[in-house]
DNA sequence: TTGACTATTGCAACTTAATTGCAATAAAGG
DNA sequence: CCTTTATTGCAATTAAGTTGCAATAGTCAA
């Protein structure tokens, strides 16, 4: 499964992640693209691209899943160091922190991930 | 608003988080009280416990809203320090753990919340 | 204790994100 | 160019959460 062809969808959607370097949700995705192609080949191609190790997905404090490039690697060192995401709640832009967070020892605890979800301004928006 | 009167209801959802001292999604408690009170209603009591300060929430990795106990302290030391929420990924409990996870500082960005949430294991699954 | 005020509830209908089945279409490799 | 099968579009469905409104029930003052 997870086979990707290079499809016109699937190069689209990739040229988006390319143009905007941040963590863009879902919907926002359905919607520009809501002339372009189904909601629901963007739900998969998502899906594929996640499988595939292009892409990695959260979801943030509203509920809503966000995707943003990288993959693997940005998984593997999640388990004691992790990047957090971030949202701007003045201009809404989303995107991954390049600092790692470190998760303090839990006493009869095994921590496999963490997700990290900070809200605050970013660098345009902090005047 | 959100003046809180102790309606029958309303005791029967403080007992629950009373009785399970866990985080506990608003699913779990419509189903738990499907026969007792409509789901309106809890997701409304659920509103109106938080507003006042006797729950907070969170919505978890699937994007499910989550309540537990206590509040405004819990948000308040959310600038810098913020309790992780903890998923049991064997037993599926779910529990704000006790320690404070301290966010980096990162350059030009200003941080007002923050939002952790762990997987692993319990001390109970950890066998 | 009673009455009145209004917060709270139940019900039904609605919204929105996400998923599924299936027939039609189009990449990719030989 | 042909075949295989991954991919797509469409329509219908699921599931979480929300809203409006009339009926009900706490609370407080008298």
């Amino acid at each position: 499964m997870s086979i990707i062809r290079k499809t016109k969808t699937v190069k689209l959607v990739l040229q988006e992640f390319d143009k905007i370097n941040k963590a863009i949700s879902v919907i926002d995705l359905v919607e520009k693209f809501s002339k372009k192609m189904d909601k629901t080949t963007v739900y998969r191609i998502l899906d594929r691209l996640e499988d595939s190790g292009e892409l990695h997905s959260f979801v943030d404090q509203e509920g809503l899943k966000r995707y943003a490039r990288g993959g693997v690697n940005s998984k593997i060192d999640n388990v004691l160091k992790s990047h957090p995401h971030f949202l701007c709640e003045d201009c809404g832009a989303s995107l991954c922190l390049p600092v790692s967070i470190q998760i303090p020892e839990i006493p009869n605890y095994s921590i496999k991930s963490a997700e990290h979800f900070l809200v605050g301004r970013c660098e345009n928006c902090i005047s």
